[in-house]
DNA sequence: TAGGCCTGGTCTAGATTTTAGACCAGGAAG
DNA sequence: CTTCCTGGTCTAAAATCTAGACCAGGCCTA
């Protein structure tokens, strides 16, 4: 027992708790550290979604709105600003006969497709198992008064 | 040209095309995807960062609390019995002198570890285009008055 | 010429969510 | 007897999100 069990099989451990401990260490703190920002970002509820949508192809305003039917067009028009913003879409208007707005990706935009990709892909395989801790926690409180 | 273009240098694409089609197509709608709600949970705002510094070692309540300061105590319970809940982190009450609470992450916690890493990592390595694209955006939005 | 519909939005009011911070029980320390 | 520690709960106010009315402007119909 040397204090160190079972260290190889722990690489994302330690990739998190070096950029943890990067962003928690004196300089700046985590309130202000620049990735959590981006994090929030993309934890916006919709951003991701959006995301998702403009992998498929470029799409206009009101076909993103038929493709997430519960999103407010208010919501939709700030989230789709935030991502113009960040560099991570783009937006053309074509003076067309009523004018229309064709929103898609940039290179920046495309690079995050595979992280998602591979969080969505975590989400579908472990969805099961959610449902099951969930079924298990709620029958446990119920049970417990 | 066979309309085929660049299709091997698209993989993530493929994926998230895939995976969004099976979600919209007839049967249900995104509304109701269960990986959609998996999504949204980790856009939790908090729910991300606590997952990150459960992975370093596990917390007490307080000891979370001290590394994100500007996390409320309400969220940070509410936060942390969702995650339970999911079935993603266990709590352990000890019976110390003043009750002491441990979280640490289950098996099923560690395992969105790779993932969420590899989003980390993405953010770390966007944020100065991020930033670059942020101030061209605001500047080229201010000279338009 | 009026009326309706399409586009991509903006605006407002009400609902929901998040925050800050007071409060609590119960044991220890001074 | 007061103060501090623990891990919370509760409430009121602030921030955010939703639903839906509204708008300009061009087209179609009659």
């Amino acid at each position: 027992m040397t204090g160190l069990r079972a260290n190889n099989l722990r690489p994302a451990h330690e990739c998190l708790a070096q950029r943890f401990q990067s962003w928690s260490s004196g300089e700046f703190d985590l309130g202000l550290c620049p990735v959590r920002g981006i994090l929030d970002r993309l934890g916006d509820k919709w951003t991701t979604l959006i995301v998702i949508v403009l992998a498929q192809r470029p799409h206009r305003f009101s076909e993103i709105r038929r493709s997430i039917p519960d999103i407010s067009k208010r919501m939709l028009t700030q989230t789709l600003r935030d991502l113009e913003r960040d560099g991570m879409i783009t937006r053309r208007v074509f003076p067309t006969k009523p004018p229309s707005v064709e929103y898609g990706l940039t290179e920046l935009g495309e690079s995050l497709l595979e992280p998602l990709a591979q969080l969505v892909t975590w989400a579908e395989k472990s969805q099961p198992k959610i449902a099951t801790a969930r079924s298990a926690f709620d029958a446990a409180e119920a049970s417990r008064g």
